[in-house]
DNA sequence: GAGCCGTGGAT
DNA sequence: TATCCAAGGCT
């Protein structure tokens, strides 16, 4: 690949970084612990969502020790509302592998880190240039718009390959003596300029050295195929109530969605199908009243769950259901958190 | 390699 | 309302 302003790119990018950069919490440190959470709370996940969670995370686990003995109910309700759970889980999994194989420091090298559960290729190589300022490519949604343009590379990003060229790319490009501020450049750059729609070329600092942006047509990278559609499932969902006030509570499967989070007592069944009598055949409890309290959807990137809600009293008491306050302690999925605080008090 | 895995914001 | 998506990784 020829292209003739590698110098000069790499020397705009990383003034501009250090000019604009927003003011982050995690642009506070250096500590790898902190800025691997940030980087896995960053997955697919955008920064004004993150914020929060990671001030909280790191006050309630300033310390890797203190992760790794944490209960998964207290990881993951600390989780609660970010989504892809599994990051949690592996995340502590990984910190966990440091603070016993590793004498509690993060490697520093591609190869070891990447052993770590959960760090992928981006990862690690965010986590190294970051906390360490070892020049590894960091490629992720961002990097791969910003370097279609600038380089005008065509090739399809929906296709995983693909992101082999822009990791060859961002190894011809990166700032040697300042890769954290290269790498965290380039993605600050696609978040705040170099955006899908409407890009802010007026404002860039390397659209002297932007192919694209030569040619005219930078909106229209990147080439990117593929688009998903999702499967709708329909289920009745039943917020049982004993006498004393407790609900009855199912923790999910240890795998697949929503992995170990609780809900309320949730039965699938066909589309336009009306089967909220099917409680009465599952659950040994009397019901008493049955009313039914909200229908919503909920989307998931690849789903998307018809909700109907009955809450049902029923009679004499179930000391192993749960009452209000343990209830706020158990990480609970979106859609279960929207039904309890709709219920009547 | 394709499908799975959450959520809420932007257009 | 519909679609796309936002600092990906695992299976």
């Amino acid at each position: 690949m020829q292209y003739p302003y590698i110098e000069q790119f790499r020397h705009a990018l990383v003034t501009w970084f250090e000019r604009e950069q927003r003011d982050l919490p995690w642009r506070h440190t250096k500590d790898p612990y902190k800025i691997w959470v940030s980087e896995v709370m960053l997955q697919q996940t955008r920064v004004d969502t993150v914020i929060p969670y990671y001030t909280r995370f790191l006050e309630i686990f300033p310390t890797m020790e203190q992760l790794a003995q944490a209960d998964e109910d207290v990881l993951l309700k600390q989780w609660e509302g970010l989504g892809y759970y599994s990051r949690a889980r592996n995340l502590q999994a990984g910190v966990r592998e440091v603070v016993e194989q590793y004498d509690g420091v993060v490697p520093n090298t591609r190869e070891e880190i990447s052993k770590l559960k959960g760090v992928g290729p981006y990862t690690a190589g965010a986590v190294l240039s970051i906390a360490y300022g070892v020049p590894e490519h960091a490629v992720d949604g961002n990097v791969m718009r910003v370097l279609s343009r600038v380089l005008n590379i065509h090739e399809d990003i929906a296709v995983p390959k693909t992101k082999k060229t822009f990791e060859a790319a961002v190894d011809m490009l990166i700032d040697h003596e300042n890769a954290s501020s290269f790498n965290q450049g380039l993605m600050e750059l696609g978040a705040l300029i170099c955006t899908p729609t409407s890009p802010k070329c007026l404002l860039c600092p390397v659209r002297d050295y932007c192919i694209a942006f030569e040619e005219g047509e930078p909106e229209k990278l990147p080439v990117k195929t593929k688009k998903v559609k999702t499967k709708p499932l329909y289920y009745d969902v039943f917020v049982l109530r004993d006498e004393a006030g407790r609900y009855k509570l199912e923790q999910r499967a240890s795998s697949g969605l929503l992995a170990n989070m609780w809900q309320f007592v949730m039965v699938e069944r066909g589309e336009g199908v009306f089967t909220p009598q099917i409680v009465e055949q599952t659950e040994a409890a009397q019901i008493v009243t049955q009313d039914h309290l909200m229908s919503f959807k909920h989307v998931f990137s690849h789903l998307v769950w018809h909700m109907d809600v009955y809450i049902a009293d029923v009679k004499g008491e179930h000391p192993a259901w749960y009452d209000a306050e343990q209830i706020e302690k158990l990480p609970m999925p979106v859609p279960m958190l929207k039904i309890w605080h709709a219920l009547p008090r």
